[in-house]
RNA sequence: GCCGAAGUGGUGGAAUGGUAUACACGUCGGUCUCAAAAACCGAUGGGCUCACGCCCGUGUGGGUUCGACUCCCACCUUCGGCACCA
């Protein structure tokens, strides 16, 4: 007879949350330990991502509970977004109330895979009394400065018709819809995460617990470069900045090239002969997409101004070049061109014919100009670069930096890839961004007072463009509250990456009403212990979290530097080697497999199949096999709970049978494999070799007293992975109370030492043989027995053994000639 | 180009420098059965051998070592991030 998980699932399920068996504060002397998952968005429905990604936190926060710890293991739902938005246009339904039902419905599905939430905790982000406070710190970074409003260009999804923030572009498409992103120029409501990029990019280093390759992309998208801005003196009067990371080849510097958009260039240009021909390529880039101009293989095109500089270091006039592949966005937006140890300039100077000078060479050879086919990037040695000559590049690169600092000439600079957070959205299902216009005072921020700004419940869904706040008169007609006249509010709303970037604070305190959180509940719970989930967010939602939480406790609340202390970011789960997917129709429907198989079953087979961050690949098979596995022990569990047999009599006087060890053992791995990074399926494995240990004795030794003992311990073991059928089974043997309030299994070292040890004989580096040995044999005993092994003696006999290394209470190495 | 991760049986995957392939899936064989399913037991990297065994084998080529999936050097391939970033 199989187990009946529906029964049980449903019975301990109702049991748990009728108990509020996860209920979480701060009244007893037990350590803290946070354990998140990141929240989902509300589609209704959850998939095998969101299976494994709470599985793997359900796992941690049980296991936490067993060890002792006081366990916080909230969840709530990031609930603003655009899908609730389209469901509205499209069905003419309400926002809030769709989402409403989509979390009922995921709530459930939740509940019915025996996740260990405190739903008393829970929170949706659409809420007035969540997004309050969103409202109140953008207030708070208006206040200090940290959120300004500003004119630029834009990306723009022309599908989602909204704006997107850097970080919300892949591949030159929206994160969401994949439509190619377009520039617009708009005034728009930024963060100004750039102040934090020093304190995020040095504090990577306190994360020793996070992936390394999370670490890297977060730097790679903050970008800190090191270099000098150089001052050239424009022959028509006025200074032009460059930067550039490479001074050492500063005497290298043939010509100077400005970006199109840089201001200085219509000056330059003003009354010269190249006027109208460099105009009519600016208005030529001007037109290119962004994403064409950028791509690698485009040939590159300038234009000379007409104007020349001065190189400071030489006073060699260079004329001033304008050209599509220096950035704007970047640096200065000028730089100096070296066609001789930067590529691209190498390239660019070919083709229009421009000088080139080497400044460095190897050195044991030089470098002529006319023989280079490309420029040579590498370090060397400094030549024609007066006092320079002889240095070794990397040393004249400070030398340089610090000479032109002296002569004030250039200083030395640091420049960043990140820029600042974009974070107005032209849609309804979002915070509304709490600003009012007045004709009178300008800007004035709502006072906190009246805050939440709600969002208007009878909004038009048209779908016609245009976010349909701007369109509600009754929000946007409003007074100023500064001097009472008619005035009219922001009608954009915030990203929704502002909702989950201090969620996990709110969790200490989901009902506070005066502020965003409680300082003492947040000072015990913070920070968070272990962060799970998905590696997509590695920039997004990773560094925006991090940015709120150093903004927050520069204010004085949350008093943390880092949100996360652990990061575990789990693997995709694919089907033959591809993401599941609604367009490729290999969706495994997780409801399907519940009402099949069981919870149990899926956690277990999901836990079983990989690591927690390697990729799993779905596959029936495996399924049945955690089905298997699971009757094999329910049956063990059976049998004994009729009754157990006494233990062999011979085992009394004879020491601890060899299932007590196996079984101290099993405990043993099993801790050090959830202490030591969450191996999950070796300790599962370890617990299957357990049982197979069990089946493995003579049928009525399998209901034994010892054997009864090693399944409440494999019991104890598997609770944290397939929490129901492991309840059952505690109380089928006994247990009174649940069998999460009992205590972990601890594993006696004295029973882990073997009077046995068992041998591999090495002879050249290959086994020959194996010797079993007492224990404790002295090792000159172990040598001689090795030896006088028959097999050994076939192999040395007529040879000169030279060596013996002997490894305690494993190995015997014999070197012979 | 820079940065990061990874290459192990038919498959998912195990292995503090010490018996490579634990555990599981699949396959084959057996027990039970009138039969099948389920369950239980056994075998299962490749080659040679009647057999005891021997040889080869962790992406490739070197190296260190008594001993290397593991450490070092040089490559190859795959995946991911960044990138006309000056």
């Amino acid at each position: 007879m199989d187990y009946d998980f529906k029964r049980i699932e449903e019975e301990w399920q109702k049991a748990w949350t009728d108990q509020k068996l996860y209920r979480a504060d701060m009244k007893t002397p037990r350590e803290k330990y946070y354990v998140l998952e990141m929240f989902p968005y509300p589609s209704g429905r959850i998939h095998m991502g969101h299976v494994r990604n709470y599985t793997i936190g359900d796992v941690v926060a049980r296991y936490k509970r067993l060890k002792g710890f006081n366990v916080l293991h909230p969840m709530g739902f990031d609930a603003f977004g655009q899908p609730a938005e389209n469901a509205a246009i499209k069905n003419n339904t309400d926002p809030e109330a769709w989402t409403l039902k989509c979390i009922e419905w995921m709530k459930k599905e939740l509940l019915r895979m025996g996740f260990s939430y405190d739903w008393e905790r829970e929170i949706s982000t659409c809420l007035p009394e969540y997004y309050r406070w969103n409202q109140w710190i953008f207030l708070k970074m208006y206040e200090k400065g940290l959120a300004y409003k500003k004119a630029s260009s834009v990306n723009w999804c022309p599908s989602c018709e909204t704006t997107l923030a850097n970080e919300e572009v892949v591949d030159g498409g929206c994160w969401r819809c994949h439509t190619p992103v377009r520039e617009k120029e708009l005034e728009q409501w930024y963060l100004k995460i750039t102040d934090y990029s020093d304190r995020l990019l040095a504090d990577l280093s306190q994360l020793k617990n996070w992936p390394e390759r999370v670490i890297a992309m977060q730097k790679n998208w903050i970008g800190k470069s090191f270099g000098v801005e150089i001052f050239f003196k424009l022959e028509d009067g006025g200074v032009l900045r460059v930067f550039t990371t490479r001074p050492d080849t500063i005497f290298g510097a043939t010509y100077v090239v400005l970006a199109p958009e840089h201001p200085l260039v219509k000056e330059l240009i003003a009354g010269k002969r190249q006027e109208q021909e460099v105009l009519g390529f600016l208005e030529k880039v001007a037109k290119e997409s962004k994403t064409a101009r950028v791509a690698a293989d485009v040939k590159k095109e300038g234009r000379f101004t007409g104007a020349y500089c001065v190189n400071p270091v030489n006073g060699e006039k260079l004329p001033v070049w304008v050209a599509d592949y220096v950035l704007m966005e970047y640096g200065t937006g000028a730089i100096m061109a070296v066609p001789t140890h930067d590529q691209r300039d190498f390239l660019f100077a070919k083709e229009h014919g421009l000088p080139m000078k080497v400044v460095i060479q190897p050195a044991d050879e030089p470098l002529l100009v006319e023989t280079m086919t490309a420029a040579f990037e590498t370090e060397g040695v400094i030549v024609n670069s007066g006092k320079f000559d002889g240095m070794p590049s990397e040393e004249a690169k400070k030398k340089i930096g610090q000479w032109m600092e002296e002569k004030m000439t250039g200083k030395v600079a640091v420049h960043w890839r990140l820029r600042d957070w974009l974070i107005s959205r032209q849609r309804y299902w979002g915070t509304p961004i709490p600003i009012v216009y007045c004709p009178s005072c300008g800007t004035q921020p709502v006072p906190d007072k009246d805050l939440p700004v709600r969002l208007p419940k009878n909004a038009a869904f048209t779908g016609e463009g245009g976010s349909p706040l701007a369109k509600s008169r009754e929000f946007v007609e409003t007074v100023c509250p500064a001097c009472g006249q008619k005035a009219r509010r922001e009608t954009d709303t915030m990203a929704t990456f502002i909702d989950s970037s201090w969620y996990f604070l709110r969790f200490c305190s989901p009902r506070c009403e005066n502020e965003p959180f409680d300082k003492k509940e947040a000072g015990y719970w913070m920070s968070v212990d272990q962060y799970i989930g998905g590696i997509e967010h590695a920039v997004l939602h990773l560094l925006y979290s991090r940015f709120f939480t150093k903004f927050l406790s520069d204010l004085g609340y949350a008093r943390i530097a880092e949100p996360f202390d652990r990061l575990l970011t789990q693997g995709m789960v694919l089907k033959e080697g591809e993401v599941m997917s609604k367009s490729r129709g290999n969706i495994v429907d997780p409801d399907a497999i519940i009402k099949n198989y069981g919870a149990d079953t899926l956690r277990l087979f999901i836990l079983f199949a990989a690591p927690p961050e390697a990729e799993l690949d779905w596959n029936d098979k495996g399924m049945d096999g955690a089905w298997r596995f699971l009757n094999r022990v329910w049956r063990l569990a059976d049998g004994i709970s009729r009754g157990t047999a006494p233990s062999a009599s011979d085992r009394l006087n004879a020491g601890p049978s060899a299932l007590m060890k196996k079984m101290h053992q099993t405990v043993k791995k099993v801790t050090s494999d959830m202490e030591g990074g969450f191996k999950f399926n070796t300790a599962i494995s370890s617990i299957m070799e357990l049982v197979n240990e069990i089946y493995k004795l003579p049928e009525p030794e399998q209901c034994s007293q010892e054997a009864a003992q090693a399944v409440r311990v494999i019991v104890l073991l598997l609770a944290p992975f397939v929490p129901h059928i492991s309840e059952e089974m505690w109380r089928m043997l006994g247990g009174q109370a649940s069998v999460f309030t009992a205590a972990w299994p601890l594993f006696d070292p004295g029973l882990l030492i073997e009077e046995e040890a068992s041998y591999v004989v090495q002879i050249n580096g290959k086994v020959r043989s194996k010797i079993v040995c007492p224990a404790d044999m002295p090792e000159q005993e172990v040598q001689k027995a090795a030896l006088s092994d028959p097999r050994v003696k076939e192999w040395t006999a007529g040879k000169t053994v030279k060596k013996v290394i002997i490894v305690p209470q494993k190995l015997v190495s014999i070197v012979i000639s």
